[in-house]
DNA sequence: TAATGGTGCTGAAGCGTTTAACCTTAATCG
DNA sequence: CGATTAAGGTTAAACGCTTCAGCACCATTA
């Protein structure tokens, strides 16, 4: 159907390795005389020329193509845009760095036949968003597929990763809180299989615990992205003794807090004080305004694309991991502890 | 590094094209013993053998992905979990139709660029979530690419859609605000560019004239997804006559609008109601929570997905564009007139 | 005049599959 | 007993591109 590198040879009256030497440029390699060049340009412009991507990549070794690689469902069910912001990176970085990007959001159970699926020469890396302990990380390692974690941690030194400072951010919202005067407060904490959950745990454990207030474990909840049970919550909110904050490791679950708050009549943020984590765009537009700690997202997202682009042009070499610091961001749902 | 179709064969000690026939399945095409079979997959098993995607893709005819071609910024810029939803319904459905999804999100200035690289072998077609009037649409039928549009209708006949009943949708939000009683309604419209916004728009024309109180030109303004400037509307809503309610196209601007109004001081539904589209689930998240017009977006991504796969599999013919029937659902944001 | 070197190109071997066409062997038939 | 036929494969030509190795030609140089 479309035209293929034969038939702009023949147009140029040359053969069809020259057109193959003029279209990649690869100076230095062969000459090719000026005229010889513009005929063959005229001729691919003349045939609306496109070379066959599949067909470059198997003589070639490389497709120019990555691999972004989610967790299913948890990903694209949070509404909390998260999702968008990172995609927004993603594909912002992907494009800078020439590279198209293939999805891939399967099941986790299969995780042999996925390693196996990006093997299949499709891509030439693999930027992952996937659970810290994930096995799909070694596996991909072991395929040589260059990897990049990105909002998470790695566990295998020789997969780098572009990720917030996670602990960082979990004591600036507890210095915070403390620091306005709240002694008793609530965790809702990620999945313990998300190095970025565990981080921000530990990080504000470490901070509760410096100002003298530390962090009872039946003040600790779960409370994944998806459509988690909220009850356990609304009792903690009401036990004594009473939490006057909320720490809630993502802005998804701070919206759905703060929902259920109202519901049970609290105030916020003269009742409870609420803050969240991520800062994305929303947080302007709740009632009120939510207090959160702001990481980068495109720009993570971004660096970790840049990493995996690196590693495939220099071979996986000095790739060294990034940390970005995030810094608070206080709008109107935190306050002073009531006396 | 990966292991080929050639090692596989050696190892079970027959041909490359039996294992080929073996692997596809082509039964009826060529008669293998079960034994033989037995010995292939063995091999296959303990070399740990995925077939080359490209090279299938070179030989055969199919590669088994299709793009998702989308408009840069405007989507992934947006926040109201319209993009998430979208690529849930799309990433399940291509899934399940056993194809995987290359991400398009190139700027829209060089459209034939973007053709032809869509017609560069590496997918079979290709959904497209674009202005309705969108060059890009003809030039891929040109290139004879499969093609299906979503949440736009399609003005190229050969181009089968699916999307909500945009105007139905908007007859809907219209004849619910005339119904509370009130008059004066100021209409928050996309782009023209797109068939959903323009829809939308006249079935609430329509509906309002129907109730006798036909919408005033300069009550209808335009506020895209991204950073669009609110102040016109804030004006509108100040001037004589004041509107006493607003029909926002998207969940999006609608939630921008509510953040707008508090600033103004009116009060929401009292002294406004407000009216969105889509019912994100974050509808149920604002304060007061959004009414909104619902269209189930990941079915209508996924019944788009399901007529390109049909369309690929059985040539382009008897594919049926589909159009789903929104539904109002009603929340906190809207109330009666005030008198 | 022969050797050397640069210029400008071409031939052909891959890359890993699919698939139409053909080949071999042994059993079956008339 | 020679001809069919079925079973169970194999051969080799694509698919569209990259790239190494060479080759012909002309202009220098020794």
């Amino acid at each position: 159907m479309a035209a293929t590198i034969k038939e702009v040879a023949e147009r140029a009256g040359v053969s069809i390795a020259t057109v193959s030497y003029v279209l990649n440029n690869r100076s230095g390699a062969v000459r090719i005389s000026p005229r010889t060049r513009e005929r063959i340009w005229r001729a691919v412009e003349e045939l609306g020329y496109h070379p066959n991507a599949l067909a470059r990549g198997l003589a070639g070794k490389k497709t120019h193509t990555v691999a972004l690689v989610m967790q299913y469902a948890s990903i694209f069910s949070s509404w909390s845009g998260f999702t968008s912001e990172m995609m927004h990176g993603v594909a912002d970085a992907a494009h800078a760095c020439g590279l198209d990007l293939l999805l891939h959001t399967r099941e986790r159970s299969d995780v042999r036949a996925e390693a196996l699926a990006l093997a299949d020469g499709r891509v030439d890396g693999a930027l992952l968003l996937r659970d810290w302990d994930d096995p799909l990380i070694d596996l991909l390692v072991e395929h040589s597929i260059p990897t990049v974690l990105i909002f998470s941690r790695s566990r295998n030194a020789t997969v780098p990763y572009a990720c917030c400072d996670d602990e960082l951010g979990g004591r600036i919202a507890g210095e915070y809180l403390t620091s306005l005067g709240h002694r008793h407060i609530l965790h809702l904490t990620g999945s313990p299989h998300s190095s970025a959950a565990v981080d921000r745990l530990r990080g504000f454990q470490n901070a509760l615990h410096d100002a003298g207030c530390a962090l009872r474990t039946d003040h600790i909840l779960e409370a994944g992205h998806a459509g988690a049970d909220f009850t356990p919550v609304a009792e903690a909110l009401l036990r004594e003794p009473r939490p006057t904050a909320v720490f809630a490791w993502s802005d998804d679950v701070a919206l759905r807090l703060m929902a259920e708050v109202r519901n049970i009549g609290l105030r916020v943020p003269q009742d409870l004080s609420i803050i969240g984590f991520d800062s994305t765009e929303f947080c302007n537009h709740t009632h009120p305004t939510l207090t959160s700690v702001a990481q980068d997202i495109p720009l993570i997202a971004a660096e970790g694309m840049k990493m995996l682009a690196a590693m495939i042009e220099n071979g996986s070499e000095e790739a060294h991991s990034i940390v970005i610091p995030p810094v608070l961001c206080i709008r109107e749902s935190t306050g002073p502890a009531p006396s």
